[in-house]
DNA sequence: CCTTGACCCTTGTGTTACCCAAGGGTTTTA
DNA sequence: TAAAACCCTTGGGTAACACAAGGGTCAAGG
C-alpha cells in the first residue's frame, strides 16, 4: 500500500508517515518504477507499535533505538523499562509545575474580579500582574541555571 | 548597567536577556562608543514584570503584546484577563493530558513486573508495548486530524 | 605598556514532532 | 484526454532559549 493508505489504517496523516519514514522508524520499499513508497502489514503493525510507545511518552529517537534493537534480535525490553522509569518522575513533575500554573492563574483571575483596570503610568505596566506575588522558589531552582558541580 | 548585570539582578541567563532583547521586549539604549547594550532600572522593572507573566503562563509573543499596549498608554489588563482565561482551560487539559500519561506508564511498569521479556520474533517488537491496551480515545480526538468546520 | 581574563557583539545552529507550501511527476477516473 | 487525486523532495515554520564560533572591548596586575 501507499502512504496515504498506510497513513488512513493507523490513523496519522500521510505527513506522519513520512516524517517516520525520514527518521528511519519505517523503511518501506521503493517502487522502482515511480519511486513511491511501498508498505506491507508488517509496516502497518510496526506503525501502530510506533503509536503505542508514542501515547506511553517515547520519544520518537527512543521509539527508534527500541525498534533498532529488535530489528538486531534483541529483546528491547529492558531498554523500554529503563525509559519509562527514567520518564515518569519527570512527567510528575511536569505535572506538578502546570499544576502550580493552573493554581497561579487561578489566584490571579479571582484576585482581579475587583481590582480596577487602571491605566499604565511611568512605573506601573499592569498592576494585576505587577502585584501579583511571585511564586515561592521551588528548592530545585536557583538563580543562576546552568551549573553542575563543574 | 550591561547585559550580565541586568541579568543577574533579575536572576536569568545573559542570553535570555539579549533573546528579550532580539524580540523586542526589552529597548535598550547603546553606548555609542562600542556598541554595548545599557539597561536601566525601567528595564529591571520590566524585565521583573516579564518573569512575572510567564510564570503566569503567558508566551513571550503575547507579553510583547501586553508591553506594546501598555507603552502606548493602553491599559492591557482586559486584555491579560482574557489572555489568561482562555489560557487556563488548556493547561487543565495538558494536565489532564500528562496524568493520563504518567497513569498509563505506571500501569506498564506494573503489568510488567511479571511478564517475560522475550526476543523479539516475526511478529512480535516488544510485547510488553504491544500488550499494553490502547488508549481510550477522549471524545476531543478523532482518527483523522485537523478538520475544523471547514 | 602589555597581557590576561572577563565581558560584549552578531550570526548561526540545535532542540521536538510534526505541519504546510512549492514545484513537479504519476495515476486514476470521468 | 483532461482534471482530480496522489506521490516525491526540499525547505521553512513552530517556542524559548542554549550554545559555539569568531572577534572586539575593558579592567587589573606585572
Amino acid at each position: 500500500m501507499k502512504v496515504s493508505e498506510l497513513a488512513r489504517q493507523a490513523g496519522v496523516t500521510a505527513e506522519t508517515v513520512r516524517h517516520y519514514t525520514r527518521e528511519g522508524l519505517l523503511r518501506p520499499e521503493r517502487d522502482p518504477d515511480n519511486g513511491y513508497q511501498l508498505f506491507d502489514d508488517d509496516d502497518l503493525r510496526r506503525l501502530r507499535f510506533i503509536q503505542r510507545a508514542r501515547t506511553l511518552g517515547f520519544g520518537v529517537a527512543e521509539v527508534r533505538e527500541i525498534l533498532e534493537q529488535s530489528d538486531h534480535g534483541d529483546s528491547p525490553c529492558p531498554l523500554v523499562r529503563d525509559l519509562l522509569a527514567r520518564r515518569l518522575p519527570e512527567i510528575r513533575d511536569r505535572i506538578r509545575e502546570l499544576e502550580a500554573l493552573a493554581g497561579r492563574m487561578e489566584e490571579a483571575l479571582a484576585a482581579w474580579e475587583d481590582l480596577p483596570d487602571g491605566t499604565p503610568d511611568g512605573h506601573s505596566l499592569c498592576r494585576l500582574i505587577e502585584n501579583f506575588p511571585e511564586p515561592l522558589e521551588t528548592s530545585s531552582e536557583s538563580a543562576t541555571p546552568k551549573e553542575t558541580t563543574s
